[in-house]
DNA sequence: AAATCTTTGCAACAAAGTTGCAAAATATAA
DNA sequence: TTATATTTTGCAACTTTGTTGCAAAGATTT
């Protein structure tokens, strides 16, 4: 496990750290998406939060995460699949966000439907967020 | 024209400022989205930056202008339609962003389609927002 | 016009994010 | 392995963005 996390960082040419190994763990661990504030708490305050900031920043540029627009404007972050790349993103999946629990969910398998844009409008990527209840707190009762 | 935008606040029981009636001409005469800087740029400082806040907030609690969910986790806000109202807002038309002059639409017209939620995911509502090339930016090259 | 109720600006604060730089850690070369 | 070069980290200082309490100014109602 630990060894996976170390060749996604050689792959990607960064050096091999803890904050990186630790942080990019607790991504695989998670599943969902994280806010710069919870990997502070999950780390235990082990890493500087200007650490944190960069971890993020450069993971992002890389193509191992990917950002999520929410309408509360925070900034959130989850891994990306494999097809993403150094300044390639691929994630045209949609975002789901629960209002009970404010887990937010890649839909990996949702994809972004196809739209008509008005005349003389390019569009190049899209982003699509949902908002509603998720299967757990649908269960619970 | 300054009596009409009075007549929207009158409407939705908010008294009748200066900062109200400047800040909402503002939206309809620009027609696209504006952030907070926005504003405090093109009322030039005329109000305090806490007063401009306030407005917005109330604006968007009152239904007359929603607020945007974007990439970069700016805040950005633009005019309801007629349909929204204290509280319930039906702004579910796509928004684009443009990659040049960064300037945000709403496309009234471009409805979001409907999706298929997996199993236990509940739908309320969706925001979809689109990047690319604006019309505007299109035609200069 | 006076009384009442609402909004504004100011000050102080809190949270979020950025930058420069020396020390520590990692990678590379010998 | 050890020495050298490169990269990353933590700290401090700072900026930008957003929030809150409160007295003064402004709007509304009577
Ligand atoms: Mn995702
Ligand atoms: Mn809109
Ligand atoms: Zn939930
Ligand atoms: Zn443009």
């Amino acid at each position: 496990m630990e060894k996976e996390t170390a060749e996604i960082l050689r792959k990607n040419h960064l050096s091999i750290t803890d904050s990186r190994i630790k942080i990019l763990e607790l991504f695989k661990r998670k599943g969902n998406a994280l806010a710069h504030a919870d990997i502070e708490k999950q780390t235990h305050d082990l890493f500087d939060r200007v650490t944190i900031y960069r971890t993020l920043q450069t993971f992002a540029e890389k193509g191992i995460i990917h950002s999520i627009p929410t309408a509360d404007n925070s900034v959130l972050y989850a891994l990306c699949k494999d097809e993403c790349s150094e300044g390639k993103h691929a994630d045209n999946h949609v975002h789901f966000i629960c209002d009970i629990c404010e887990t937010t969910y890649c839909l990996d398998h949702i994809m972004i439907p196809e739209l008509q844009m008005p005349a003389g409008f390019k569009m190049k990527q899209a982003g699509l967020i949902v908002e509603g209840i998720c299967k757990n707190c649908s269960a619970k009762k």
